[in-house]
RNA sequence: UGGGGUGUCGCCAAGUUGGUAAGGCACAAGGUUUUGAUCCUUGCAUUCGCAGGUUCGAGUCCUGCCACCCCAGCCA
């Protein structure tokens, strides 16, 4: 039964199907399918349709299964298999089979053949241009081909000898004889066999015949027993050929299609295409760039597999169009790392202070807890020196009483250590500030000074033990809100909004703790934000984080609103 | 001039057979706080694309408009 949480809106098809078991069609049963082309590598877009397909079958006990939709062997190749099944078992999601639409090529060349015999299919030897003029437009009625009236055993023999490969590519497709004036355009004689004399990345160089996408996928769905066919809207059109296909053959198992919108997310593009160009032309690092929204590219940031699906049942799913906000994403994020995440200190944009009254070469252990509501999270050892680095940004010479941080002559919190003064700031030549001269107050470690009020709190890094690192900080790729629906020339229309300070990488220091940090292992650096090792670039030499995202951050929008 | 869809708060989204607008995110204001984080409290659609109609009563029914999205690959 579907699990009813109050947090999560429901949805139709799960409405949908839930009628379908209680009116008990299929026995009750619920298979699922999630059917990506290996043509590239999936997205938080290709999460939602994972998260839903996978999801759905689950809540009433039933399957889905994993089918590469692999009929374009033009495009197709085992590196993105590998990769999409990485991805979805990253998600924390098995499917039950692991199958191939070409699996199935001889199963669905035979059931075409059957479609010719019945006079149902035709050999076409119209070229591509032509096929296109024929057609017709989306208000005008296509023409029928010269080629329709073929007798059908010429269409067998043509057919055959397609197979065979006597043929050119392009010399002949077969295609479906519907109707060439039906105002679905889908409907007027889909071509659903094109000859290709090209290796395809399992079946090698077995055929060169292709099946299409509208002729396979409603029969892979028959073959594998699937009962709903979950899908984008973009299909909603192909549906009757979907259902036509499957009823021409007379199917015993005709899946359910349901269509529902794609998802589309604040300041990042969701296509493939559109993916695969940034990536080719260099813009960002690969397909696992953490600035990209691709599974491996969330991955390698550092989002949770957790973040993600809860992401997933948190925008719904429907049939309207939606332009969701990044803030929900990282709402997400935030959520699930709050009460997981280890608090550590990093500084990324160092300053030295010098506590003048803090015996040189001393160092006190401090034993400091791992989160402060969560016990079982432990404690680590810090060392405090009389030389630590805080954050530049927590330094002014002067600001007025909303800035709560260090500021000459004034008091501040170092974070689980002492209270210190600003007495002195020391600038180079150029009038840089180097470093800062304080003083501490001895009695305020552990407890609070009873005659004055400390405002401020600020994280450090012992200057002798901080252990140098880089640290990557992110922003979004592109500076206009959905880039997707941008108009213009298909090829550059991306490129202008490209947001060239998408990455920042500072060179800081982090407590020595982090030294044990594993790839999977996710912190929340005080009063910055989540970060983790990146995967790629870290070596126990050198430290690289990446920034998963900031903390919530309220004195940034006092600042930027000019009160300061 | 065709076909298929969608329109409920800034964003996402509930809204079974018409009965008098959930929730989340964001935002705002307070409180707690050795993270300007977290947490807690409070506020945030007399209104459901628009206009008519039916009804005691309509976001939910009817009619007519309007806006936006998708479709003319031998891609999926």
């Amino acid at each position: 039964m579907p699990t009813t949480d109050e947090k999560y809106p429901g949805n139709f098809i799960r409405n949908i199907i839930a009628q379908d078991v209680a009116a008990g069609k299929n026995s009750g049963k619920v298979i699922t399918r999630f059917p990506p082309e290996p043509n590239g590598y999936l997205h938080i877009g290709h999460a939602k349709a994972i998260c839903l397909s996978f999801g759905v079958a689950e809540d009433f006990g039933g399957v889905t299964n994993l089918r590469f939709d692999d009929t374009n062997p033009l495009k197709e190749s085992t590196e993105y298999t590998l990769a999409i099944k990485r991805d979805i078992a990253w998600l924390g999601f098995r499917w039950q089979e692991e199958r191939y639409a070409s699996d199935y090529f001889e199963e669905l060349y035979h059931l075409a053949e059957r479609l010719v015999e019945a006079g149902k299919a035709y050999v076409d030897s119209l070229g591509t241009e032509q096929i296109r003029a024929y057609r017709g437009t989306l208000t005008s009625p296509g023409t029928d081909s010269p080629y329709r009236q073929r007798p059908i055993a010429e269409n067998l023999d043509l057919f055959h000898r397609m197979r065979a490969g006597e043929f050119a590519e392009g010399e002949h497709v077969l295609r479906l004889k519907i109707d060439m004036a039906a105002p679905n355009v889908n409907l007027r004689d889909p071509v659903i066999y094109r000859i290709r004399h090209v290796k395809h990345h399992r079946t090698d160089d077995a055929w060169c015949v292709y099946p299409m996408y509208d002729y396979t996928h409603c029969l892979c769905d028959s073959f594998e027993g699937i009962t709903h066919s979950l899908c984008d809207l973009g299909f909603e059109d192909h549906r009757p050929l979907y259902d036509w296909v499957l009823d021409e053959l007379a199917m015993n198992c005709h899946p359910r299609q349901i269509e529902f919108s794609r998802l589309s997310l604040q300041y990042t593009v969701m296509s493939k295409r559109k993916i695969r160009q940034l990536v080719e032309e260099g813009w960002v690092d690969g397909w696992d760039d953490p600035r990209l929204p691709t599974i491996s590219g969330l991955r390698r940031r550092g989002y949770t597999p957790a973040s993600i699906r809860d992401f997933c049942r948190r925008i719904g799913v429907t049939k309207s169009d939606n332009r969701v906000e990044l803030a929900l994403l990282q709402s997400c994020l935030r959520e699930d790392l709050e009460d997981k995440a280890p608090r550590v200190m990093g500084v990324l944009e160092p300053l030295k202070l010098v506590i003048e009254n803090y015996p040189e070469g001393a160092g006190e252990v401090l034993h400091l807890a791992n989160h402060p509501k969560q016990e079982a999270l432990g404690r680590r050892q810090v060392t405090f020196t009389r030389e630590v680095y805080i954050e530049k940004s927590d330094f002014r010479e002067t600001a007025n009483r909303k800035y709560k941080r260090l500021v000459t002559g004034g008091e501040v919190r170092l974070r689980h250590a002492y209270v210190v003064k600003a007495n002195q700031v020391i600038k180079d030549e150029t009038g840089r500030i180097i470093e800062v001269h304080c003083t501490y107050d001895p009695d305020t470690l552990g407890k609070t000074p009873g005659d004055r009020k400390v405002r401020g709190v600020v994280h450090w890094v012992a200057a002798t033990h901080g252990i140098p690192s880089e640290i990557r900080c992110y922003e979004p790729l592109f500076l206009i809100d959905f880039p997707d629906a941008e108009h213009g020339d298909r090829h550059q229309a991306l490129l202008p909004h490209l947001n060239e300070e998408s990455l920042k990488v500072y060179h800081g220091f982090v407590e020595p703790s982090l030294l044990d940090a594993g790839p999977e292992d996710r912190f929340q650096f005080e009063r910055q934000g989540y970060f983790c090792l990146d995967s790629r670039d870290s070596s126990p030499e050198a430290l690289v984080f990446n920034r998963i995202v900031g903390l919530r951050d309220s004195w940034a929008k006092i600042e930027k609103s000019g009160a300061d």
